[in-house]
DNA sequence: CCACTTGAGTAGGAAGACTATGTATGTAGA
DNA sequence: TCTACATACATAGTCTTCCTACTCAAGTGG
């Protein structure tokens, strides 16, 4: 049985925005195949902490990935003997990533010269 | 009667990141009153047009900024004699715009990072 | 007169994130 | 051994915010 204490009015406010989790998820699988839980602590460790991957979030958008066909899983063994499901890049994602990454170029600039030109 | 062509499946991807919308239009109103449909043309004005700023997103952007009281209007009749709505930033609107700059500077640092480093 | 731009607005729906759950197993420590 | 904790995957429900599509109206230029 669970209670919440506090469900405050007071939203705690995102720690990613939207619709860069695909765009940093793709990124990491980039580096090299890895199971869900591995990538949102890897993004937590590049991020310094400063982003904060929730798993609500995360196994929607890898399932969301996988049927988009940008990565593709399988079930693996690793040392902790504990069955992962491994995800690895397709040529479609490493595409995807190549494209999301300049949008997140141009945006990201873009937004900085409105917040810096007034 | 208007009826749509295409409803594609393959979505136009966004113009903006979500939750930034809210920042660049206390940014672009920290540099003084203007009214709403002159806020989205500066915008796309000054990000030189990689920002396309929709009006059916600006001006229910503008109604919950009023209902924060971070900004706050009133009806002008400026040059061009047409009537129009005149908002201008609260001083809590203030107080916003520099905890979410701060947060948009960090959290972009962040993602550059991760997409950096790996 | 007509088309275009300016100007404000709403309704409806899609997308994506978060909270809150649930389940299960491996591991370290008391 | 029992217990707590970290690992690991997952979904339901809700919320926020965006976009598309549309309406209405008043100036402006041809």
């Amino acid at each position: 049985m669970y209670v919440d204490v506090l469900t405050m009015a007071g939203k705690s406010k995102n720690d990613l925005l939207s619709g860069t989790l695909d765009l940093l998820v793709l990124r990491v699988l980039d580096a090299g195949p890895r199971h869900g839980y591995s990538i949102a602590r890897r993004i937590e460790q590049i991020s310094e902490d400063v982003l904060a991957v929730q798993q609500g979030s995360l196994y929607p958008a890898l399932h969301r990935l996988e049927d988009k066909a940008l990565v593709e899983a399988s079930w693996e063994i690793g040392e902790s003997k504990k069955p992962a499901k491994v995800y690895r890049l397709t040529k479609a994602g490493k595409a995807q990533l190549e494209k999301e990454t300049q949008s997140w170029v141009s945006v990201s600039a873009a937004i900085n010269l409105v917040l810096s030109k007034a």
